[in-house]
DNA sequence: GCTCCCGTAATGTCATATATTACAAGATGG
DNA sequence: CCATCTTGTAATATATGACATTACGGGAGC
């Protein structure tokens, strides 16, 4: 199983609300455009974003624009905003361990412990990145292209 | 989204069969009574473990035995193993980003092997665990239980 | 040969991700 | 104030994947 691509559609956004803001109005639109996906996806995402702090949308003839500088958003940030991890962690535990068994009524209490921090360990490895990087690095790859 | 519950019924299925091996007859019918799970499931999952030789299973009126010390096994093991994690990664990249677009069409360079290094570093995790802690837990686990 | 149990195919169900249409309501420019 | 543009969101459809369940063939032991 894999981590939505809301996360992924996420850091394109940005990253484009970022590249276009002098060029072109960036819309829900436009951005679907780039993504490849459903403007409705997009607000969607959007929505996450802005509840989050890090853009600021308005209606009407405006269009979106960042709300923070780059560099104070991480990786994880942006992981939390769209949630894409459901609320009980990476790891999906089964459902019904068998409460007669002792191993199923205690296994629960050996391991959950052990993959919670591994989910931190992957967090944690989240929280070291930042947008501005992403943002650089695409800048570039656009840059090479030209020559 | 999550990591399949394939992962974590893997490690009851081991911490069970060493649990049980002196008391019971291990088969599928009976892990996936502790298990709380179908048989058939139970048996996918054993053939994964026995693909990648951590139990030894024998048809007939035998039963189902581990095959390595516990030691040696850790749960970046089973993690690969049973597979939960599919070829393409942890994060779902979204399908179709627009060629045509500059930044469509070089995000991709940029937040690969960014995702890629976290993902290791949560996998990196997993191997530093091994079975046996698992299992002496649980059985620690039980034993308060019955004081 | 009888019985037990694994291996696996076929099928069904259910949850979730994503796409798509439609429309109300807010913002802006004239 | 009105026309226009765009967001916010609900309703619906589709596809994919996880998991359950039934069924049955074939090996292993007694």
């Amino acid at each position: 199983m894999q981590i939505t691509s809301k996360f992924t559609i996420a850091l394109h956004i940005i990253t484009a609300i970022d590249y276009f803001k002098d060029t072109e109005k960036v819309t829900s639109s436009f951005l679907a455009g780039s993504v490849g996906a459903n403007p409705v996806i997009v607000r969607g995402v959007m929505g996450d974003l802005k509840e989050a702090g890090m853009i600021d949308v308005s209606r009407g003839k405006s269009g979106i624009i960042l709300a923070r500088p780059l560099e104070e958003i991480s990786l994880y940030d942006v992981y939390k905003a769209v949630d894409c991890v459901s609320g009980e962690g990476l790891f999906h535990f089964h459902e019904n361990p068998n409460a007669n068994c002792p191993v199923g009524r205690n296994i629960h209490k050996s391991v959950d412990g052990r993959l919670l921090s591994v989910q931190k360990a992957m967090e944690n490895e989240l929280k070291e990145i930042v947008l501005s990087e992403i943002v650089e690095d695409t800048r570039r790859e656009i840059q090479r292209e030209m020559k």
